[in-house]
DNA sequence: CAAATGTAAATTGTCTACAATCCGTCGCTG
DNA sequence: CAGCGACGGATTGTAGACAATTTACATTTG
């Protein structure tokens, strides 16, 4: 998940070997970062104009977005970031939370030697970014722990789930995290995850995951509603 | 009548029904009915002549079907239909279950007069085809008694991944319906189901309708693959 | 006869152009 | 002065054309 606005079409050679992808992807990193705010339009022209490339695609691109649930799309009005209420925000949450621990539970018969370890170093990068007060790695770092352990089930069907929510849950973390950049918490908790992972105490891990995602609800919620105001003047 | 929509919130209408939504509607009720069997290809030419369009429209209904996980895209090697693994269909269903338990956990604090009267109407559809064995119209009514529970939830959110998950669940359902035409089974349970929530017993209609659903798993199975073999050849 | 290679057809990726529709504003009228 | 309607600009919806890549098949070669 890159940020950098690297030049159009060269950056196109990157990740997503089309152009759709890449156009979701970036457009998807806007949103997340609150470039493009919740209820602001997103224009095919504009947009187009600004990645380089024409408005087919980045109508696909859009297409992919409005499907995970991160765009909302009126006929003849055009496309526009979605806002979320706080119901939502509280669903979400508690389907991420439930989700996550699913995931958990599909790795109980399958060796974890591999993911652990990856899982430590993540936390560990993103212990390391915190203390130097770079969010947007941190960020990134944070975000990888938990794809880590989705990436590692096996099943295509929970994956694509978790996508969908994850995509909905990005722009309310990212928030979260630039309004409060201690993250001593969330360092804790990966830890403990993932020790728990180590000694295949599924049963432990799946609940410290679902405390851990829970516990940022209230906050949520709140952060949410004050960038909402702050943007929607 | 509708027994299949692509559309993700389906914005509080439905007439401007513009090009992509319509084909992606077209398609997707293809692919659940087996007219594209999985692992088929679907070519962008072919389905713009079929339907009528041009490509641009058909590949924004493929980019919305992929993202529903029932098609798959191949780089420079086009669009196909998503083929499950029975891995796949044992944690579909899975969580087919616990997300709708989650819907009528949802349902708690809400007035659920007018939803039970259409869930039992919808139970007397379905159950007035059945005796007549009119499949089609049956499997409409089926699949109209569980979306009407999801519909009846105020969160978005909910009702985004339940579209999802039912997406990928309905064309594993229509191969189960037409291998065992009984619906005995399901108009039984569907019937508790709707007088648990008369009587706003919220537990007992969450666990009929997870056992409802898990049900049918260990056919779906055995079904699903039958109906691979005899497509593959 | 098998493997490799070269060519042609088929298919996808992207762009430009044009038609249909919507929103805001200006002017007209009561 | 307020309300209604028409016009213009802007934006989306769709189609068709062209370029790039892949696949399939036939030919050549060891």
């Amino acid at each position: 998940m890159t940020l950098a606005f690297a030049s159009p079409l060269d950056a196109a050679e990157g990740l997503p070997h089309t152009i759709p992808y890449y156009l979701a992807d970036r457009i998807k990193a806007g949103i997340i970062r609150w470039r493009y705010p919740p209820e602001s339009s997103l224009r095919e022209v504009e947009l187009a104009a600004e990645f380089g490339a024409s408005r087919g695609p980045v109508r696909e691109a859009l297409r992919i977005l409005e499907q995970q649930g991160l765009v909302v799309h009126v006929p003849r009005r055009g496309f526009k970031v979605k806002a979320y209420t706080p119901d939502d925000l509280r669903q979400l949450y508690r389907l991420r939370a439930q989700l996550e621990g699913e995931v958990i539970d599909a790795l109980a018969d399958k060796d974890v030697g591999v993911l652990t370890d990856a899982l430590e170093r993540a936390n560990e990068v993103m212990c390391f970014y915190a203390k130097r007060g770079d969010i947007e790695k941190y960020f990134a770092a944070n975000v990888d722990f938990h794809q880590l352990m989705i990436d590692s089930t096996e099943s295509s069907v929970l994956r694509t789930i978790m996508h969908q929510v994850n995509a909905m849950s990005l722009s309310i973390r990212y928030a979260l995290l630039s309004s409060d950049f201690s993250g001593r918490g969330d360092y804790d908790y990966h830890a403990r995850i993932t020790q728990a992972l180590c000694k295949r105490d599924f049963k432990l891990a799946r609940n410290l995951t679902i405390e851990h995602i829970t516990a940022n609800l209230a906050r949520a919620v709140e952060v949410y509603a004050k960038a909402l105001r702050k943007y929607e003047k």
